[in-house]
DNA sequence: CAGTGGTCTAGACCACAAG
DNA sequence: TTGTGGTCTAGACCACTGG
């Protein structure tokens, strides 16, 4: 074979990509070996294996020790859910920042909320509601508990002039967090908020993050009406 | 130094997570190059390489040519939204799955639905309504059009037997897709298919998916009231 | 210009799992 | 048992970019 010799993997990735796409390699085909593969683009095994893995963590090959490498019959495909800092998403859409702190207060929480970050009956959290606006409009809503075992110094920071987001990101990393998306009506209070209509329906993101099985913080971010998350595959 | 020769890169992976955690590395800090931490940990530039790319990947450090490599100051992190079959998602709930065409026809499609999938005026589109069924009761309801152009296939298919959603999967690899989610109203339809209140709040989920620069299919997904995506960090 | 990460190589050994 | 991917090594050169 007269093929010219192919030897970084971005080149292979997007060969492997274009066969398979082709159906060249069609689902649930056997593909040869990184050996063969690594012969005829004139590379180094090594590099072959770097590109096959690329497209095998994109969802599209299943590979096997001893089985082999095969094309995905039924790709499961993952997109990309950034979780940004709300000031910076709403800086990027050039709208101006802002910041309001409703309430804080160290309090005991109630029994979903002790249950779900594993603290004990009679441990008090931080307890923090806060608006984020952009261009002085409600953007989204926050309703926070954070545990002072994890992060003992929230209890001295000025929550008004700090925002509990932006600090815990800097100050707290987490080893994992879990994620809930779905949809409310706007209560009374929502709806005085994000001055809309009671019922409108909200997007709301719940999220909890651990430093390995200790909880740092619950959030509950209400989004205004007509948000829309937006990710690409 | 008396550390013990660490020379697995997901062992390394560890090491680095560790010292971020611990702000050993606090954030901001330019950790050593490659070659230093690999006379440290006693192994190959390549391992060490490795591991700091996949922590890198993780949003957790910053690399730079010449620059070197900094602990991130506002780690951007990303959860994966997996984009499962239907039938799939069902199932692994241990509920049986079935599927309803509402109907299917090949006609002209909106304004804004050519505007997004990039149609010439005058084309036809396949249009395809369904509903997804978790143990006999509604899950979601699939609004779907399809590009003739990108899946000529698709118009011999019988669809009341086969199910779009996973028919095109199998048979038409997407190179990217967009993907919205948000909030809607159930109007009275939704309120009918789904036997919920009119005005209960339910998620949506908008995803158009190319081939290369041709559009495939533009879906739309309506859940049930009370459905929750989840996902982890 | 020079330091850093990015990548490739050729070879080696290992871990897993199919048969 | 044995074929396949998974990983590591030592070395090399390249590409980018800060100074």
């Amino acid at each position: 074979m007269n093929r010219r010799s192919i030897n970084s993997w971005r080149e292979i990735e997007t060969e492997v990509l274009n066969r398979i796409q082709s159906r060249v390699w069609a689902p649930g085909f056997l593909i040869p070996n990184e050996a063969e593969l690594a012969k005829e683009f004139g590379c180094a095994r090594a590099t072959v294996n770097r590109a096959l893995r690329a497209v095998a963590d994109a969802g599209l090959l299943d590979r096997k020790r001893k089985a082999g490498t095969r094309v995905a019959t039924h790709p499961v495909r993952t997109a990309k859910l950034t979780i940004p800092i709300i000031r910076h998403e709403i800086e990027q859409q050039n709208q101006t920042y802002s910041h309001m702190l409703v309430a804080s207060e160290l309090s005991t929480p109630p029994l979903h909320v002790r249950a779900h970050m594993k603290l004990a009956e009679n441990s008090a959290a931080l307890s923090v509601e806060a608006v984020h606006m952009a261009d002085q409009r409600p953007y989204v809503h926050e309703n926070r508990w954070i545990n002072p075992e994890s992060v003992p110094d929230i209890l001295t920071l000025d929550l008004a002039n700090n925002n509990a987001n932006e600090w815990l990101v800097a100050h707290a990393p987490f080893t994992r967090g879990d994620i809930g998306i779905s949809a409310i009506q706007a209560d009374a209070k929502l709806a005085d908020i994000f001055d809309t209509q009671v019922n409108d329906a909200l997007i709301v993101v719940d999220r909890t993050t651990w430093n390995i099985d200790q909880s740092i913080t619950m959030v509950r971010l209400t989004y205004h009406a007509g948000y829309r998350m937006r990710t690409v595959v």
